[in-house]
DNA sequence: TGTATTTGGTTCCATTTGGAACTTATAATA
DNA sequence: TATTATAAGTTCCAAATGGAACCAAATACA
């Protein structure tokens, strides 16, 4: 993992194209009706896919494995009721995730005393090594696709991304 | 389709939460090592994942088949990878959609005389009446997705989304 | 308190997914 | 111009996906 990349050293993209092809092709990056939902979902893809598909191959785990990990290593405790929320995936998958996780012992999981239809789920030692060992393939995808912008346009990029998440119109309360 | 929406109007998100758990579970777009890449993802995966699910229900399709259509509404004529390039879709998902797409006369294909393994896709009149179709519940949902920033802000975003996608750095040649 | 509704989570199942191997056509190089 | 490598697209297959139905616990409210 020491050096993870995409692609071995100097191997050309498999899709290269010549600068005419790409020029046209990028149009529909500057004028479509859904201009933002297209680009953020292009980036999202981008980012996240290729990680993913050596995460898969490495550590058999894919997003919602790794949503879970991801979740719990930053709030601590959690139901996965909270990681759907917080992931945008649908309560089924996410289940099937936690229970392979719980066999893998990467996380643990007791039964609320409050309230026993939820579990809280938490990290294992185990889990949080797991959890760091991925961790630096998805800081340097995202260091690379955000190459193109300076320190400035980061912070901008940064308090826009912030609102339009952090809100309260219930735009995310839809699964 | 005059009208639609993601609930019915009234029903209470089925994941609503009080305030504090909200509060609680929100730090994570507040402070995590991969800022940008999660939160980009979340707000993909709220923007497109709803809408799919009522296109998926309407009208048999999804993110393939969906893209196939956006980028022949923009383009005009593409190949099948052409369009891989532009949606980060594998090559195999999108042959069967092209595929399926065909069989329902929604798009059309030629071989390219110039390169007889391509083959030249575009739009039937058909395909180009059920993407006017489905196009306003992104549009919708988009704007939904935006309500939180400012004209003044939306503009910036723009200009740091395109800069992010308009690029030339390899950085999505990775598949 | 008893009945109806909602909620957290799991299971079922039909469909979708994507890696890998394959086919055919073009490009690159000897 | 053979030979080899690479590209476009398809097919195969094992695994992942997500809607829907389900169960059990909690809540609403008559």
């Amino acid at each position: 993992m020491a050096s993870f990349r995409l692609k071995p050293a100097g191997t050309p993209a498999k899709t290269a194209r010549n600068g005419d092809t790409i020029a046209r092709l990028s149009a529909i990056f500057r004028d479509n009706e859904i201009m933002f939902g297209y680009r953020v979902g292009y980036l999202s893809n981008y980012f996240s896919g290729p990680v993913y598909s050596v995460v898969e191959a490495e550590f058999g785990m894919r997003r919602p494995k790794f949503a879970t990990l991801f979740c719990l290593a930053h709030l601590g405790e959690l139901s996965a009721g909270d990681i759907c929320l917080l992931s945008g995936i649908p309560k089924n998958s996410l289940s099937r995730a936690v229970n392979e996780l719980l066999r893998e012992e990467r996380i643990r999981r007791v039964a609320d005393s409050a309230d026993s239809r939820r579990s809280i789920l938490s990290l294992t030692r185990e889990g949080r090594k797991i959890y760091q060992l991925i961790l630096p393939m998805f800081r340097q995808r995202q260091e690379a696709m955000m190459a193109p912008l300076s320190t400035r346009e980061r912070e901008q990029f940064d308090r826009l991304l912030a609102k339009l998440v952090l809100r309260d119109d219930g735009w995310n309360e839809v699964y």
